[in-house]
RNA sequence: UGGGGGAUCGUCUAGCGGUAGGACGCCGGUCUUUGGAGCCGGCUACCUAGGUUCGAUUCCUAGUCCCCCAGCCA
């Protein structure tokens, strides 16, 4: 019932693949890897590449994807984002069947490897401070000049890279480089830094290295090492190709697997760089990483975005080369067509109108029949309980209704949902505010959802809820996160102005129906003609606390709103 | 003005010499005890200019625009 359809997608890396089996390249064997840092939460950027990664092994026979962390900069990393990222990666749905590394585990070999360069005069020690380096490296338009230790006997590098690892060196004071170009046109084949001295504690290997290697030389081996046979980055890689190919030709490395590279996703009104998630987090200009208005993976799962919706997303996107920014209306489409078919209903009343039936027995309470979720009969029914007075939607009554609004005016009838057809006959107001306070109704016996006399219509149906049974609720509300597409926002501007003030909007005193209130942490609702939500860990029995996942389609929103431009 | 990439509906994305397809969105209609969902229909695209060809989004040439690269980050 909730297994998506099933996809087979394609795209121009499957189609590599595909090709490459089809050749017995690397024996037909597929073997890819998604490599995140374990320096931040995954996002659904990450996600793509995820589904990516996992997809392509799972549909190969044979084929498999490992999980490897890139560890290799001991200044960022921390062990907590190690366990998060597994459990997120979980949580998505995928499974690297025990295939879990470190490149912290490859420090060894890849030792031997920067040893092998050198040994072919392939690669030297350099003794230039960092702005030294900066100044040879050239510019776009100029060549680089050779540093004056480029010319360094293979004994002496040995021999200086050996005492960088024993720790005689202070931080920055050599590094190893590839000796390569530095008259290259392409800035990466500068000979480029292996390996920097850092004394620092890494998290997996504390003290044991005082030298690490940098990501152009530890990512082409750590791959070479795996056996991994496409190794699919983002574009801003795809310069670094070349070098990716020379530093596993030239150590020598017993694999050659193949780079291969894609658009990263971008999503309208949000952010999506690592920096700038941390950035929010830091200056606490979101609750944490599990903000349920961030695009993280636990800000999604919080807000109750469902797995399966994101696996949807991922795979209708596509994969491509070019740039491009996604709607996140797109990314709405998927969460409210899966939750659609899974979520029960439910009523629940956001902004409370209180009425009165006049003609309904003072004291009486009918247990009424419901739908849970006219998508899946066998959800079932269930009974709420209807009564003299209730709630309604403010939104739901108008004193002076505009034209097609079909809702609760002075005199007009609207069916209460799976209760009876009203009749407004007055409105109290508040004589200071002008406010409307409370409606007077009368309902029509013969009208009750389901009888056999019931054969009137009417144009609307709303939601209620009993003002004696009703449980008192928190609901949190949101709103895009920025008030424009990122790629609108000047370089030179400060990019957190842009965060929408509305992004969060918390409604107290809300009133939902009474069997909530059994409801667990994380369970979905679709309530009814407003939209998905989720239970919010906050949320207990006594203060329950709902996150609005996503509104359902309003079509008297837009209505309201083109009669407004006019 | 170096190098590497990329340009197809508003947005993603297919197309691989035979005359543009899908999804989202949007606009209508239908249905409806959710103005939800469903169903039906419609809308709009090949960066430009030349050339090759019976025929070009696909090939060639010349442009234009966009993205990435000058970390001892990844």
């Amino acid at each position: 019932m909730t297994t998506p359809a099933p996809l087979s997608p394609s795209d121009f890396i499957r189609d590599i693949v595909a090709a490459d089996r089809k050749a017995g390249k690397y024996g037909g064997r597929v073997v890819t890897r998604f490599p995140p840092e374990p320096n931040g939460h995954l996002h659904i950027g990450h996600a793509k590449s995820i589904c990516l990664n996992f997809g392509i092994a799972n549909e190969n026979p044979g084929g498999i994807c490992h999980l490897r962390f890139d560890d290799t900069n001991p200044t960022t990393e921390d062990p907590e984002f190690v366990q998060a990222i597994q459990e997120d990666l979980r949580w998505l749905g995928f499974d690297w069947h025990g295939n879990m590394f470190y490149a912290s585990d490859y420090f060894e070999q890849l030792y031997s490897f920067a040893i092998t360069l050198i040994k072919k005069g392939k690669a030297y020690v350099d003794s230039l401070t960092a702005d030294h380096m900066r100044e040879h490296r050239g510019t776009l338009t100029e060549p680089g000049r050779n540093s004056p230790y480029r010319t360094r006997a293979v004994e002496d590098n040995l021999d200086l890279f050996q005492r960088m690892r024993a720790g005689e060196f202070p931080d920055g004071a050599h590094v190893l480089r590839a000796k390569i170009d530095m008259a290259s046109p392409n800035i990466n084949l500068r000979d480029p830094v292996l390996y920097r001295i850092r004394h620092a504690t890494h998290y997996r290997t504390g003290t044991a290295w005082c030298i690490y290697p940098a990501y152009d030389f530890a990512h082409p081996l750590s791959d070479a090492i795996e056996g991994i046979t496409h190794s699919i980055c983002t574009l801003e890689f795809e310069d670094h190709r070349p070098l990716y190919d020379w530093v596993v030709a030239e150590a020598d490395a017993p694999h050659r697997p193949q780079q291969i590279e894609f658009a990263r996703l971008n999503l309208t009104f949000t952010v999506m760089s690592k920096r700038k998630l941390l950035e929010l987090v830091e200056k606490k200009l979101v609750a944490g990483w599990d903000d349920p208005r961030l695009p993280t993976i636990k800000g999604l799962r919080r807000r109750g975005v469902t797995p399966e919706a994101i696996r949807a997303f991922c795979e209708h996107i596509g994969v491509a080369k070019r740039d491009a920014i996604v709607e996140m209306q797109l990314l709405e489409h998927f969460i409210r067509e899966d939750l659609n078919k899974r979520s029960p209903r439910v009523m629940a009343i956001l902004k409370p109108l209180k009425i009165v039936i006049d003609n309904y027995p003072e004291g009486k309470v009918e247990e009424l029949d419901a739908v849970n979720n006219p998508e899946d009969p066998s959800a079932g029914t269930r009974k709420v309980p209807f009564s003299r007075t209730l709630y309604i939607e403010q939104d739901d009554f108008r004193e002076d209704p505009p034209k097609q609004f079909y809702r609760l005016a002075p005199g007009r009838e609207v069916r209460l949902r799976y209760a009876y057809i009203i009749k407004c006959v007055s409105a109290t107001k508040d004589p200071d505010s002008g406010r409307v306070t409370e409606l007077h109704c009368t309902y029509d016996p013969e009208t009750k959802s389901g009888s056999s006399q019931d054969r009137r219509k009417v144009k609307a149906t709303i939601h209620w809820v009993a003002a004696s049974h009703a449980a008192d609720a928190e609901v949190r509300l949101y709103n895009p996160l920025l008030i424009t597409d990122p790629a609108k926002i000047p370089a030179d501007h400060d990019w957190t102005l842009y965060i929408n003030p509305q992004s969060l909007e918390r409604l107290t005193g809300c009133l939902v129906e009474p069997r909530l209130r059994a409801a667990q942490p994380g369970s979905r609702f679709q309530f009814e003609r407003q939209g998905y939500f989720c239970v919010d860990p906050d949320s207990s029995a006594q203060a329950l606390v709902f996150n609005r996942t996503v509104s359902l389609k309003d079509a008297w929103a837009k209505i309201e709103k083109a009669q407004q431009a006019r």
